[in-house]
RNA sequence: GUCCCCAUCGUCUAGUCCGGCCCAGGACACAGGGUUUUCAUCCCUGGUACGCGGGUUCGAAUCCCGCUGGGGACGCCA
C-alpha cells in the first residue's frame, strides 16, 4: 500500500524541519445519534487541521452490521454540517485515499491481514463461538474475579481448508509497549496484559483495533485524537503498527465526559445528541465553544469564535482530568453567542431563528422587519426557540393574553392610550429616538411617568405584559402597524 | 483478578512542566444588593476548593512515595 502523499516537504535549506501538515480523521460508527461527546472529538481533530492547513478525514466505521444503520449515517453528515465541522476527504467529497466506508475496504483488510499471517504475526482461530462463550461462561462460574482471556488455542493449529476461522493478532508473550500520548505523556503497558484478539471476524470484516489501524496507515493519518475509552485500545494498536512494519501516528487522548451524576453521559441524563440541541435552539458556536472549553483552555477566556478557537487551539492546553457536563453552563455559552452580534451578526442569527419563527406559525416574516427584531430579543431569549417566542408577534395580529387585557386595557386606561396614540401620530420620522423623545416631552406637558402608560400600550402592542422597550416595539413595529394595534386595543377596552 | 488513567470551589477551569508573585484567580451556578417602563441585559457584594498521610526544601497546590477515592478496559462492539 502507497503511503498516502502529504503536503510537499519546506525546500532543502530550511534547517528547521517542519513537521509535514497532519492528517486528522473523525471515525464514528453509525449505530444512532451523534454524541455530544463525539462532537468534542471531531471538534479537536478538524481544529488541529484547520490551525496547521492539515487534512480532516471523515471515515464512517460501519463494520458491525447489526447497529449501523444508513440512517445513522446520515444524521452524523447532517449534525457535522449543521455544525460546520467540514471534512476534506469522506462521504460526499470522496477524497484519494477512499473508500471511507469500512464496509467498502474489505479487501484491504484481507491484504493487511494475509500479509501478518505470512510473517506469522497472525493466525487462524477455529473455535467457535459457541466453544468460546462456553469457556468464557466457566470461568465467569469459577469466581467473579476470573475474567476470560483467550488461551492461545489456535497458535499452532494446522489450518483446515474447510473449516471457518477468525483471524487473530499473535500478541507478544514479554516486553512492554510505550507510546508518549500527547496529553497523558508517557503511557507504558507490559504485553502479558494483551491476549491474542481477533482482527477479522469469520466472515473477513475486521474488528475496531484492526480495522481502525489498517485505515489510519493507508490514509496517511498522523495523528489520532479520541476519546479516553480508548486509550486501552491503543497498545494493542501499535502492536499491529509494528508488525506491519508501519511507524504508529501520535496519539492524543481526551478526558471524558460524564453526566452530572458522575455516570458515562448516556440519553437518560436528558440531551446527549447534537441534534437535540439543535432543535432546542443553540447555535453550532455555542454548542461547540461550551465542548471546546470541556478539558481544553486558554487562561481564563470562556467566549471564542470559531476563528479564534483555530488559532488558539492546542492539545499542549488540554487537560486529564475526566469532568461532568453542566447543562447551566452549556446554556450560558450558547447564550453569550446569541447575545453577542460580534459572535452572531444579525443576518445569522436571523436565518438561525427562521426555522423556529416558522414553527411559531410565521413562515415568510418581513426581512426588514425581523431585523430590526433581532436586537430587541437578542438578551432576552437563551435559545433561538425562545427568541421566536419572543418575536412571534412583531409579524401578526397580538393576541392578547387574557389577565393583561384585563388589567391593563379597560375604560379607565382607554383615554390615555388615545393621548398616547395621538401624539405619535405627530411622530414624523419613525425612528426610536425620535418616539423616545416625543413621548419624553408628551410625558413632560402631562406631567405623567413612563410607567404610567408602559404597560397599558405593551399590552396594546404585544398582547402581552412582557417584551423589549416599549419606544424598541414602536420602532419595530413601524408607524402604521403601532397606530393600527392601538386602534384596536383602544376599541377593546372601551368596548369591555 | 489483570492492565491503563485521573485527583484545585457544587460545576468547567487558571496556576503544576521551570517550587516563593497563590492565606489560590476566572466563569457558571447559588445568596444578597443596585440600575430599570415589563421581562431581560448589565453592575456590585458574598460564601465555598488545592482528597489524606508521609517525605524533599528556608519555602509545596506545584517535586517524590504511599494511601484513599474515581474512571476506563479485558467481545467474532466501537
Amino acid at each position: 500500500m502507497a503511503s498516502s502523499p502529504v503536503a510537499p516537504a519546506p525546500s532543502g535549506s530550511a534547517s528547521i524541519a517542519r513537521r509535514a501538515a497532519p492528517r486528522v480523521r473523525f471515525a464514528p460508527s453509525p449505530t444512532g445519534y451523534l454524541h455530544i461527546g463525539g462532537v468534542r472529538t471531531a471538534l479537536f481533530n478538524w481544529l488541529w487541521a484547520r490551525k496547521h492547513g492539515g487534512t480532516f478525514i471523515l471515515r464512517i466505521e460501519d463494520t458491525d452490521q447489526e447497529r449501523s444503520t444508513d440512517d445513522s449515517r446520515k444524521v452524523i453528515v447532517d449534525a457535522l454540517r449543521w455544525l460546520e465541522l467540514d471534512w476534506d476527504e469522506g462521504p460526499e467529497v470522496g477524497g484519494p485515499h477512499g473508500p471511507y466506508f469500512q464496509m467498502q475496504r474489505l479487501s484491504i483488510y484481507g491484504e493487511f491481514a494475509d500479509r501478518l499471517i505470512g510473517r506469522g504475526r497472525a493466525y487462524r482461530c477455529y473455535c467457535t463461538k459457541e466453544e468460546l462463550d462456553a469457556q468464557r461462561a466457566a470461568s465467569k462460574a469459577r469466581g467473579p474475579k476470573g475474567m476470560w482471556r483467550y488461551p492461545g488455542t489456535c497458535r499452532d493449529r494446522k489450518d483446515h481448508p474447510d473449516r471457518p476461522f477468525v483471524v487473530r493478532f499473535r500478541a507478544p508473550d514479554a516486553g512492554v509497549v510505550t507510546y508518549e500520548d500527547i496529553v497523558f505523556g508517557a503511557v507504558t503497558t507490559p504485553n502479558s496484559a494483551q491476549q491474542d484478539f481477533v482482527m477479522l471476524r469469520s466472515d473477513g470484516v475486521p474488528l475496531y483495533n484492526f480495522g481502525a489501524v489498517v485505515d489510519d496507515v493507508t490514509m496517511g493519518i498522523t495523528l489520532v485524537s479520541r476519546g479516553r475509552d480508548h486509550m486501552v485500545n491503543t497498545p494493542p494498536q501499535i502492536l499491529v503498527y509494528e508488525a506491519l512494519d508501519y511507524a504508529p501516528p501520535r496519539f492524543a487522548h481526551l478526558p471524558m465526559m460524564l453526566a452530572p451524576s458522575g455516570e458515562k453521559l448516556s440519553k437518560r441524563h436528558g440531551a446527549v445528541s447534537v441534534s437535540e440541541y439543535r432543535a432546542l435552539g443553540y447555535p453550532p458556536m455555542g454548542v461547540l465553544n461550551y465542548l471546546v472549553r470541556f478539558g481544553w483552555s486558554h487562561g481564563d477566556q470562556e467566549i471564542f469564535s470559531r476563528e479564534d478557537l483555530i488559532q488558539k487551539f492546542d492539545f499542549a492546553q488540554v487537560g486529564k482530568a475526566d469532568g461532568k457536563f453542566d447543562p447551566k453552563k452549556f446554556a450560558d455559552v450558547a447564550f453569550e453567542h446569541l447575545k453577542r452580534p460580534d459572535l452572531t451578526p444579525v443576518r445569522r442569527y436571523a436565518n438561525m431563528v427562521r426555522p423556529f419563527l416558522d414553527a411559531t406559525g410565521i413562515s415568510d416574516p418581513d426581512e426588514a422587519k425581523l431585523l430590526r427584531a433581532i436586537p430587541t430579543v437578542r438578551e432576552r431569549a437563551r435559545s433561538l426557540r425562545e427568541a421566536a417566542e419572543a418575536m412571534h408577534y412583531f409579524f401578526r395580529k397580538p393576541v392578547f393574553d387574557e389577565k393583561a387585557q384585563k388589567k391593563f386595557l379597560t375604560p379607565a386606561t382607554a383615554p390615555r392610550l388615545s393621548d398616547f396614540r395621538a401624539l405619535l401620530v405627530c411622530v414624523t420620522l419613525w425612528e426610536e429616538a425620535n418616539i423616545e423623545a416625543a413621548i419624553s416631552s408628551w410625558l413632560a406637558s402631562k406631567n405623567l411617568a413612563i410607567k404610567d402608560v408602559a404597560q397599558p400600550a405593551r399590552v396594546a402592542l404585544t398582547g402581552r405584559t412582557v417584551s423589549p422597550g416599549l419606544y424598541e416595539v414602536l420602532a419595530v413595529l413601524g408607524r402604521e402597524e403601532s397606530l393600527a394595534r392601538l386602534d384596536h386595543a383602544i376599541e377593546s377596552s372601551s368596548v369591555s
